[in-house]
RNA sequence: GCCGGUGUGGCGGAAUGGCAGACGCGCCAGACUCAAAAUCUGGUAUCCGCAAGGGUGUGUGGGUUCGAGUCCCACCGCCGGCACCA
């Protein structure tokens, strides 16, 4: 026979289906836009924003619903204080995971992604999430892309103008080659090849030589990429983080990711190519044959510490360095070329993890070190960048860490040109030391045989040496990033493609009117193993026949396009041009998709003027009140969404200049192991199976109890069993089981009124609710509600209006337990529309107060006095109380402290 | 190595410089039950004590203060990130 399954405490699995019908039918958390008939123009707007999910085939984890929880607890709450709450939902579903997965089941990718989507949506709508489905997004709807494409063409017809510090058309660009300066450009650089997954990788996304995506190997390979240049808003990138509420974690991470620092570029003239002896003799640059701007007879290198000059022993290039090839001496020629090869073929893994030993080889040249004329070594070192700075360094081995290991490994000389101390410089004067120091010193200090700058601290002394290398054009103060420009394409289908052909080797916008720019129906869209993207497959999609549009250049065109024919005197009709066949890599979508969902549906803009204004508004930087997601995400997609949204913020096209204001990062939820959740562990928890056997309510009320939102946690199956407990004891506080075992209202709940205690109880429990959820301190909230509902447990009867204010405060945690209450207790319409309640703060204070009494800080005794009792009546009864009375004995009262309303110290000696 | 976070009962965690351990889990006892589950009630840091009460206690060691989990200094452990960026 089989064992009916054991009845539920509550009835959720019918109630919860129930109002989440309810919701979508009646568009509960549908948000009209400024200038529908419905908007309230009264309510002052709230954006909360959760970082939408890639739809992969896993479906939801425990995970994405922990911040989606409290963004929803969040967006209820204000909605019922009055707020316009735009709280929307989308699909990042352009991509390597979403492309990799159809490539594994062999289906296309949009077959894939309509069945994940679908799947996604079903799992968060059992949750019961109140998003305005009305607003959803998805990267690879053409209605969408199009306008991602459309701002790729924003970025392309705009370049950086250094004088005003902003984006600008590209018609305001005074030089020849406007090509050179566009915020969207080519690029010839070597990039990150990965052979498995057939693409390029931005330097972000490769991990320790190894894509982020599947962990394959990645080689350097120089190949014909987009990139955007985001170098020009490091500054801006960095300054801007100030006027935030976000973490200062990820601040900090954005700022060491930019990696700004502040030095010069010194140039060395190259022994033998000319006259050298610029320092003493030719102050005036003109007059110097070899002098800068660099001619190809010297060498520039970026320092931070211009001040070490006259320590610098030798010199560095990185083996990729142009200059290698006229500098090495026939006699080194083979070294270096055997150096240059071995190099070539390390991965950046070898280079930098493993080789903690320096390598490299004397290249045969010498430089002129310009402060000293002394001849230094020009070596090749991989331990020197070419990426980063000049690609070159002056070394000083005495006050760097890398330098001093290489010229101790290559016996190279070691000059101490800095002193910790000022009294060592002392005796040093000018004559030079050749004496080698005995450890490396980095720290800042007293310039020592340093000639003119001897005695100086540090920072004057770079002061001092920038003058005069500037004096003599021998140098210049610089600021070096670490942030490179982002690489933009990729050799894959499952991306927007680029709006751009390529004709006669140079390449062009299509117009405007042409987006969304749809890629081809491809069969086999598997990448194609060479460096030849998928869609070059597309024969016909390639060929580009040029529109002839009738009713002339689309109007929302920014810029007048330049002709084709015009540029190259050529006949475009005839096939001449073929489209860019690489796509764009997955961040593009999202880059943008928070300002979609203002105005999802709008055909003629990528979003409407008045509703980004609204939405967007409210006199702060970032318009996003609230953005909820996890710190994978610190540097990639929080830096790339800034600069996107700073050029449309310069051209006019966005109201403010930064898109996020708050920025909440929500904790790992770790596996009951406490090891991070993996399916090679067997330690992931599904939300379907929570939902199944606790319901919705209970899965959100626990990933909110579990601890503090930005904390790593470990899930607790007994855990969850306790808040389901919890809502079973509300349930019961207001229903029971009558004898033909249906659930009625419960006789207990009477229309009375509270007593004194309770009234306390609920007003400080509406108080702590309302504060903990602005502070989105969420599992403090739910412990007060569970001592409120053990008060109301304990009350016969129980009024109603109590019961009436709990359920009021735990709807945003369980919207549907209380929405199923709210209606049995015969409640007005849905309770995610009834207003909010407020609190009494009269009715918190006590008239009589317990106080703590200490002797010598240690806790002794309790007194109870009235609410506003005069110290001098709060000290004797403190002194008088029955286990303070010992330990004052044989003692003489030094002091006594009289907190009041917290507690009393007496001080005896 | 550098940067950030974090250390409180058996567990998750709570605590504007003012009663350490709220709330929940677990455990123990009791009620209900023929019995169990569920539910309800009470207890539960640790040591001494029959108890009243007392000693100790928030990673370690110092300091500031009438009073420190909280502030300051120096360490230690764990977690995360960056990593030859000149």
């Amino acid at each position: 026979m089989s064992t009916p399954e054991r009845r539920k405490p509550f009835p959720f699995d019918l109630f919860e289906p129930k109002w989440q019908h309810a919701w979508l039918d009646r568009a509960t958390f549908h948000v009209p836009n400024p200038g529908d008939p419905a908007f309230d123009p009264s309510r002052p707007k709230f954006y909360v924003l959760d970082m939408f999910p890639y739809p992969s085939g896993a479906g939801l984890h425990v995970g994405h619903p922990e911040g989606y929880t409290a963004t929803d607890i969040i967006g209820r709450a204000k909605k019922r204080q009055g707020f316009n709450v735009l709280h929307p939902m989308g699909w990042d579903a352009f991509g390597l995971p979403a492309e990799q997965y159809a490539i594994k089941t062999g289906q296309h990718p949009r077959v894939t992604i309509a069945a994940n989507v679908a799947h996604f949506k079903g799992q968060l709508q059992r949750i019961g999430f109140g998003y305005d489905w009305q607003r959803e997004v998805n990267t690879t709807d053409p209605g969408y892309y199009r306008w991602t494409q459309w701002i790729f063409l924003q970025l392309y017809h705009s370049w950086f103008n250094p004088e005003t510090g902003k984006a600008e058309p590209i018609a305001t660009y005074p030089g020849t080659d406007p090509d050179s300066v566009r915020l969207a450009y080519v690029s010839e650089a070597p990039v990150n090849w990965c052979p498995a997954l057939g693409t390029v990788l931005a330097n972000e996304e490769v991990i320790d030589g190894k894509s982020e995506v599947g962990g394959h190997p990645v080689e350097r390979r120089p190949l014909r990429q987009w990139m955007l240049r985001i170098t020009a808003y490091a500054q801006r990138l960095i300054d801007e983080l100030d006027g935030l509420d976000w973490p200062e974690s990820i601040k900090l991470h954005q700022r060491n990711w930019i990696g700004r620092s502040e030095g010069a570029e010194v140039h060395f003239a190259i022994a033998g190519s000319s006259e050298q002896g610029a320092w003493g003799q030719s102050p005036s640059p003109a007059e110097s044959p070899c002098s800068p701007p660099p001619a190809p007879c010297s060498i520039t290198v970026f320092t931070t510490r211009p001040d070490t000059l006259y320590g610098a022993t030798y010199m560095v290039l990185a083996p990729e360095h142009r200059l290698v090839d006229t500098l090495v001496t026939d006699e080194q020629l083979t070294a270096v070329e055997e150096y240059r090869e071995k190099t070539a073929r390390k991965s950046d893994l070898e280079r930098t993890e493993l080789a903690k030993d320096k390598t490299g080889v004397w290249t045969g040249a010498f430089a002129i070190n310009p402060v000293n004329d002394q001849k230094i070594p020009i070596w090749i070192a991989d331990y020197v960048l070419l990426g980063y700075g000049t690609g070159a360094i002056m070394a000083v081995p005495a006050h760097d860490e890398r330098d001093w290991e290489f010229a101790r490994k290559f016996a190279l000389p070691i000059r101490a040109v800095v002193s910790p101390t000022p009294s060592l410089g002392l005796g040093g004067g000018s004559s030079p030391c050749e004496a080698e120091p005995l450890e490396c010193f980095v720290g800042e200090g007293y310039a020592i045989h340093s000639g003119p700058l001897d005695g100086l601290p540090t920072a004057a002394a770079k002061e001092e040496i920038l003058m005069l290398l500037e004096q003599r054009g021998l140098g210049e103060r610089t600021i070096n990033y670490k942030l490179r420009d982002w690489l933009f394409s990729r050799q894959r289908y499952w991306g927007e493609p680029f709006p751009i052909v390529w004709e006669g080797g140079r390449h062009h916008a299509i117009p405007e009117s042409e987006l969304p720019l749809i890629p081809p129906d491809l069969e086999d869209f598997k990448p194609t193993g060479t460096a030849e993207p998928p869609l070059a497959k597309a024969t016909d999609w390639l060929r580009y026949h040029r529109v002839h549009h009738e009713r002339g250049e689309p109007k929302a065109s920014a810029f007048p396009l330049p002709s084709l024919s015009a540029i190259e005197g050529a006949e475009p009709a005839h096939g001449l041009a073929t489209r860019e066949t690489n796509t764009m890599p997955q961040w593009a979508g999202s880059c943008w998709y928070y300002l979609r969902y203002l105005d999802a549906q709008n055909p003629e803009r990528f979003v409407g003027t008045d509703a980004e204004r609204y939405w967007m508004g409210g006199g702060k930087p970032g318009g996003v009140d609230l953005y909820v997601g996890g710190t994978e995400h610190a540097v990639l997609h929080l830096l790339y969404a800034r600069f996107w949204h700073k050029v449309l913020f310069d051209l006019g096209h966005v109201s403010t200049p930064e898109p996020f204001q708050r920025l909440v990062n929500q904790g790992l939820i770790l596996g009951e192991d406490g090891q991070k959740m993996s399916k090679s562990r067997g330690n992931v928890v599904n939300p379907d199976d929570v939902i199944q056997q606790y319901g919705a309510d209970a899965l959100r009320c626990y990933e909110m109890f579990m601890g503090p939102l930005e904390q790593t946690k470990p899930w607790s199956m007994t855990g969850v069993e306790g808040i389901y407990r919890f809502l079973a004891r509300v349930w019961r506080l207001v229903m029971e089981e009558n004898q033909a075992g249906e659930w009625v209202v419960s006789a207990g709940v009477q229309d009375v009124p509270a007593d004194k205690a309770l009234l306390k109880v609920v007003h400080a429990t509406t108080k702590k609710v309302t504060e903990d959820i602005e502070a989105l301190a969420f599992n403090t909230a739910l412990a007060q509600m569970m001592i409120c509902c053990n008060a109301l447990t304990a009350a016969n009867p129980r009024p109603l209006s109590a019961v009436r204010t709990l359920l009021h405060v735990l709807n945003p945690f369980a919207p549907h337990l209380t929405e199923e209450l709210w209606d049995r207790l015969g409640g007005e319409g849905l309770l995610a529309d009834t207003p909010w309640p407020a609190y009494d703060p009269a009715l918190l204070i006590e008239d009589e107060v317990e106080m703590p009494v200490q002797v010598n800080g240690k806790m002794r005794d309790k007194i109870v006095v009235p609410k506003d009792a005069p110290m001098a009546d709060i000290e004797i009864a403190a002194q008088a109380a029955p286990n303070v009375l010992p330990h004052l004995e044989g003692k003489t009262i030094k002091k006594i402290v009289v907190v009041p309303g917290r507690l009393v110290n007496i001080v005896v000696g």
